[in-house]
DNA sequence: TATTGTTATACTCTATAACTATA
DNA sequence: TATAGTTATAGAGTATAACAATA
C-alpha cells in the first residue's frame, strides 16, 4: 500500500505560529489580570463598557464578536463581582443597559496598564518598524475577513 | 473626584489583533476539521505522532506544550475514534506509547489538506514578502519566549 | 410574529492535584 | 522515593437552542 502525497508540516502554516503566540501572550496576559480577578474576556467587556455611558449587552455581542448568551453570562460575572451595573429601560422593558460603575471605571485603567506591559514583555523587542509591521499585516487581515469593529488605522 | 490617565484602547496592543486574527483562523479551521470528526487539538496530536513510528505521552505533551493529563484525555477520544492507539511497554510497565493506525495516518493526509486551504483562505492575499514577514516576526517571538519545540527557520 | 435578553445544555480546553502502578 | 500515566475536579470559552417577556 502506497502511502499518498506527504502531509505538509504544522510550522509550515501561518495559523500555527500565530496560533501559538497568541495563545502565550494571552495566557500570559490572563495571569496578570488574575491578580484583579477578572479574565481576558472579562477586560475586554470592561474596556468596551468604559468608552459608553451604557450599552445594551447586544451592542457589547457585536462590539465583541460574540453571543448574546456569552454576554449575558459575563455579565452576570461583572455585576456580582461589582463592577457593572444592569438596569432595565422603562421605554422598552425588553431591553436592558450595562454601565461600569466608579470602582470598574478605576479597574479599567490599571488593567490598561497591565495590558500595556503585556504587550512591552512580548513585542518590546521588535523595533518599532517591525511592531508597525505586525500591526499592520494583522489589521489588514482582520479587516479582510469581517473581523473588526475596530478602527482600521 | 478627578478620572485618572486614560486607559490605552483595546487596540492599541498588538496582542489584541493577534487574538482577534488567531482565534478567526482557529475557528474556521474548527469548522473544517469538524467535517473529519476531529478538534484542531487532535489535529495537532495525530500531525505531531505522523512523524514517529511511537511516541510516549510524555513526549506529546512536551511537543505539543500540554501537560499530561490534557494529553491522556485527547489520547482517550483517538482511541476510541480508532485513530491511535496505546500500547504498554513491556520493558518498563508504567511507559506508554501511542502510535497512529493506517486509517489515522490518511486522515492527517487529509487534515493537512484542509490546514493548506486554510492558511490561503486567511493570508492567501497576501504577497509572498508579506507572508515570510509575518511568519519571520511571529517565529522572532516565539524563539524569544521559549515556545516552540519546532524548528526556527 | 419578531425581538431582547436570559437560561439550559453540551463540549472543548486548560490547570491543578490526587491517585495507581511501577521502578 | 521518584516517575509515568491516568483520573478527578473545576473554571472558562464557545455554540446552539429553548424560553419568557415585551413589542
Amino acid at each position: 500500500m502506497v502511502e499518498p502525497a506527504p502531509p505538509s508540516e504544522l510550522h509550515a502554516h501561518l495559523g500555527y505560529w500565530l496560533r501559538m503566540v497568541s495563545n502565550a501572550v494571552s495566557r500570559s496576559f490572563a495571569r496578570k489580570v488574575e491578580s484583579e480577578g477578572v479574565t481576558v474576556a472579562e477586560w475586554v467587556f470592561l474596556r468596551v463598557l468604559y468608552d459608553f455611558e451604557r450599552l445594551a449587552p447586544s451592542e457589547l455581542a457585536d462590539r465583541m464578536g460574540m453571543t448574546r448568551g456569552a454576554i449575558s453570562k459575563l455579565a452576570d460575572r461583572l455585576v456580582s463581582k461589582g463592577l457593572v451595573v444592569r438596569r432595565a429601560n422603562p421605554r422598552d422593558k425588553r431591553a436592558h443597559t450595562l454601565t461600569l460603575v466608579p470602582s470598574g471605571r478605576a479597574l479599567v485603567v490599571r488593567l490598561a496598564q497591565l495590558a500595556d506591559r503585556n504587550d512591552e514583555s512580548f513585542f518590546g523587542n521588535l523595533a518599532i518598524e517591525e511592531r508597525e509591521q505586525l500591526g499592520q499585516l494583522l489589521r489588514r487581515i482582520a479587516a479582510a475577513h469581517g473581523l473588526a469593529t475596530m478602527p482600521i488605522d
